[in-house]
RNA sequence: GGGCGCGUAGCUCAGUGGGAGAGCGCUCGCUUCACACGCGAGAGGUCGCUGGUUCGAAACCAGCCGUGCCCACCA
């Protein structure tokens, strides 16, 4: 290590994140790891396509958690070689970008009316040059290893055409058709939005009965409604066909007060006889259900609520203008006045609301745009029948299976102007229609009557085009090598609420244009909440800003931090797991500095060059430490080399499952607890001393700690590797460690646990009868029974057998120190028979051994208890039976002396 | 209405058939030559409730209570 090194290494005791995460950042940026080639097979690489954030967003904690488990599955399979790409890209987001751009219009005065249509799109363009790659720059402060030379946007040209083609095909085949339908009309976005797009919130209405005077009788029909300005559109009532109260009713006539119109009173099994009084009035034109009764049973459809939500001419003169609320309120009072209205109580139900604009969803009829979803769900539903895509935790396969059976035609059309325009064209002269497949090609005069053409004003559905994400983002439907490489993706993860939106519409479109599911693996990842449990959420100020996170703690810090809250699919948003992962930052740096700073490996020993041919050419042939170069004379040597292997297969076994929680988790405690609290401890005398093994396992156990954690905490990894001796090349491109199943050593482990267990009993014993670790307290032990050598000095205990010229002399008689001036044993711990000293508090000493023989009491019952169970004997397996024999022989001699 | 979770230490969470764990917080002691974002020690839990299965249940089964989410066309 060169002097400036070193100054650097020696000088900052604390890890500094914000000083290093930009500089390694571009370092990685400048070697071009993270733009792989397109060669290779997608079995042989990896590939992940990320969720493309909307281009409004800013990054929030979804994205940094699912940002931080698919950086730390690419750069694990990146470090093992595989060719690894993480396709970026950022969607258009329709509404939500139109929206506030036509906000930043409202504040200069401008609607996008006064703009017109070209204007206004070149106005979003011009946003999202601006402000659209600003959630990209946030990705890269977490440390996502994408591949930032290919973003793509889903309204590029490429893309673009991709979307036409797709659009093209699905004409063709027929599942792509244009219906007057009932919709889910917003009037925010003044759009149709999708099923998936509304969510239902509990709502207090009034529940309103209305009396429907049948026609040539003094009978009334009595009706209940939230919605009694609805009734202006009514065409019939409708009751159950066993409902024996109306049997005769059926096929009869009531009128419809306000407006006079006859409604005919019809039969049908959806209206159930116990809601109300068993009669239900049917609004085809303004309710889904009785649009499906309606059709059913060919009512007509009468609309009188318009896309601006106010009533129309149809409703009357009375009514027209009005909004729906307004509307409403007139209509109770009518109705009121008209002695009809029989009963109005409170009432609590669920109402849509668009999940866009936040109102309340006005259903309508109107004229749009669908795309029958039966065909393409058979074969997405056999893929994950049969595990072709495999989707995980496991609850979630059923979900989407469920609905997938249940899935119904999807509304493609939005009335909006940024987005995919429609690729079709209408010629008003003829009444033919022309759908493009290629945006370079589309129509100019109608091919029959040369008439003018008039192109769809309506744009896709923004999931239309995320809907072909994984490919799309690769060339497709050119056969491009980015294709052939990298299609099929991996896997996914993802948030459950897109599972529909998103998972199963790519899986659709995967299957029929690519030919081939879009990815192996889908991960639904954990919902992270706020500290106190509600929805993180921008309207509530329930947010964390991950990037003040970063700011504050380091990317590393919440990477590790929301890793390890991911262990269940709710979970609280919690600082302590955030600073844990700051903690180990910062002692990942000084465990570093510690063993670098007085490693003298290099200067005495050569280097063999065994782990070459694991480098790859990327790196440059490393001159390290190999699996040769390493001693395993000593039992706490085979103990730390054994930990660290057995940790590296269990923490890769579950990144590869997708546990990530469990897997950060056992790094921290390998690190933590084994490396730095124990061997750590156990080693420096000898690295002091400048010996040479040590310093070699502390290399190479230092060089495999890094590499394995460098998917998880990519910064400070790569920040302690680059004062390796070994380091050649960054880290990011190191060889994964492989766990070295030859240094597995059971036994050396059991002794090394054992002496761990000693130290921390005669440690407790010290603490408890109040002598500080300053005095050296002395034991002894019996010919043969020493412990680790480490034991004594970790505990301050002086630990010594017999002395042989005081070979007739019992343990007791024997002086220590200058602090005996009574040679007796107080107490023993293990194999160590304690030494009196006057350091110690006497009523301590007697209080401690007192507490120790309570135990050991209980102990004894309990063992007696079981052992004296015959059915326990019996039956359990021997070998646990035996142990408990064991366990109260043992409890019984240590009882037997302590014995006052 | 249907489905899926969750309920374990003050807090956030591990633990899925054989003696209750982690991190944070708390108490005590340490400026021990990597780290006070540190080191050592400790206190703290009838594992939601009630039954059942078992030699043995925090874990498996049933019911209940509490809590969160998803789906669903009862006006």
């Amino acid at each position: 290590m060169d002097a400036e090194k070193r100054e650097k290494l020696e000088g900052k005791t604390r890890y500094d994140p914000t000083e290093v995460e930009a500089r390694i950042f571009s370092e990685w940026m400048d070697a071009g790891y993270f733009h792989p080639d397109a060669e290779g097979t997608p079995e042989e690489n990896f590939s992940v396509a990320i969720p493309p954030p909307n281009v409004t967003g800013a990054l929030h904690m979804g994205h940094a958690l699912n940002g931080s488990m698919q950086d730390a599955l690419v750069r694990m399979n990146r470090m093992r070689g595989r060719n690894s790409l993480w396709i970026l890209g950022t969607d258009h987001a329709g509404i939500a970008t139109q929206s506030v751009v036509e906000k930043m219009l409202r504040a200069e005065g401008v609607s996008r009316h006064d703009l017109g249509r070209e204007e206004f799109v070149k106005r979003v363009w011009e946003w999202r040059e601006e402000y659209g790659s600003r959630i990209v720059e946030q990705y890269k402060r977490l440390g996502a290893s994408c591949d930032y030379e290919r973003e793509r946007f889903t309204l590029d040209d490429g893309y673009v055409k991709a979307v036409y083609r797709v659009f093209k095909q699905l004409y063709d085949k027929g599942y792509i058709y244009r219906d007057n339908y009932m919709v889910n009309w917003d009037p925010g976005s003044h759009s149709a939005i999708s099923d998936l797009e509304v969510e239902n919130r509990e709502v207090e209405d009034t529940l309103y009965s209305i009396d429907y005077p049948v026609e040539g009788s003094e009978q009334v029909l009595t009706v209940a409604t939230v919605r009694p300005e609805t009734m202006l559109a009514d065409t019939a009532v409708a009751v159950n066909p066993d409902d024996e109260r109306y049997g005769d009713l059926i096929g009869q006539y009531c009128v419809l007060s306000l407006v006079g119109r006859r409604l005919p009173i019809i039969a049908d099994e959806h209206v159930d006889p116990e809601f109300g009084t068993g009669a239900l009035k049917i609004t085809p034109g303004h309710d889904p259900n009785d649009f499906e009764i309606g059709r059913k049973h060919g009512l007509e459809e009468i609309v009188v609520i318009g896309p601006d939500g106010r009533l129309t001419d149809e409703a009357g003169e009375r009514f027209a203008g009005l909004t729906a609320a307004e509307a409403q309120e007139m209509v109770v009072l009518a109705l009121r006045e008209e002695g009809v209205l029989s009963a109005e109580e409170p009432y609590t139900h669920s109402v849509p609301f668009s999940h866009r604009s936040g109102e309340r969803i006005e259903p309508l009829i109107s004229l749009q745009w669908f795309c029958r979803m039966d065909e393409l769900a058979a074969p997405a539903i056999e893929a994950v029948e049969n595990d072709r895509v495999r989707i995980a935790p496991g609850q979630w396969k059923r979900v989407y299976l469920e609905w997938m059976r249940e899935i119904r035609p999807w509304c493609i059309s939005r009335q909006l102007w940024w987005g995919h325009r429609i690729p079709v064209w209408y010629c008003d002269a003829c009444e033919e229609t022309y759908v493009a497949e290629d945006p370079a090609a589309a129509p100019e005069r109608c091919g029959a009557c040369g008439g003018e053409l008039r192109q769809e004003e309506d744009v896709l559905d923004t999931w239309f085009s995320s809907a072909i994400w994984p490919f799309a983002t690769l060339g497709w439907p050119e056969d491009t090598p980015e294709l052939r490489a990298f299609y099929p993706t991996s896997f996914l993860t993802t948030a459950r609420e897109i599972l529909f939106l998103w998972v199963a519409r790519m899986i659709m479109t995967g299957l029929e244009f690519a030919g081939d599911v879009p990815f192996k693996d889908v991960y639904v990842h954990s919902v992270i909440q706020a500290r106190d449990g509600r929805r993180m959420s921008k309207s509530l100020g329930t947010g964390i800003d991950p990037l003040e996170e970063i700011d504050v703690h380091g990317a590393d810090a919440l990477r590790f931090g929301l890793l390890a809250m991911s262990s269940t699919q709710d979970v609280r948003y919690s600082d302590a797991k955030v600073q844990q992962g700051r903690d180990l930052a910062n002692k990942l740096w000084n465990a570093g500095r510690l063993i670098l700073l007085n490693c003298k490996f290099q200067q005495n020993q050569p280097l063999t060059n065994a782990r070459k041919d694991q480098v790859p050419a990327a790196v440059g042939g490393g001159m390290g430490v190999s699996r040769d170069d390493l001693s395993l004379d000593r039992v706490e040597d085979r103990w730390i080399l054994s930990r660290l292997e057995r940790t590296i297969a269990s923490v890769s076994e579950k990144l590869d499952a997708y546990d990530f929680a469990h897997a950060v988790q056992e790094a921290y405690a390998f690190f933590w607890s084994e490396l730095c609290d124990w061997y750590l401890e156990i080693a420096k005398p000898r690295l002091y001393e400048g010996e040479a093994e040590v310093s070699a396992n502390l290399l190479w156990v230092l060089e495999r700690t890094l590499a394995l954690l460098h998917p998880l905490m990519p910064f400070v990894t790569e920040e302690v590797w680059s004062y390796h001796p070994s380091s050649k090349g960054h880290l990011a491109v190191h060889p994964f460690p492989r766990a070295e199943e030859s240094l597995f050593d059971a036994e050396a482990e059991a002794e090394v646990e054992r002496g761990i267990e000693l130290t921390r009993r005669l440690r407790t014993w010290r603490d408890l009868v109040g002598v500080g670790a300053k005095t050296e307290l002395a034991g002894v032990v019996g010919n043969g029974d020493e412990p680790l050598d480490f034991v004594g000095r970790l505990s301050r205990f002086d630990i010594r057998p017999p002395a042989p010229e005081q070979g007739s002399l019992k343990p007791e008689d024997i002086l220590i120190g200058d602090h005996s001036r009574s040679p007796v044993t107080v107490a023993t711990v293990g194999p160590v028979r304690i030494m009196a000293s006057l350091d110690m508090d006497t009523g301590q000493v007697r209080s401690r051994l007192e507490k120790r023989r309570e135990e050991l009491r209980s102990e004894v019952v309990r063992a007696e208890g079981k052992l004296a169970n015959e059915k326990f004997v019996a039956r359990a397996p021997a070998e646990l039976v035996e142990e408990e024999r064991t366990k109260l022989e043992r409890y019984r001699a240590e009882l037997e002396e302590l014995a006052e």
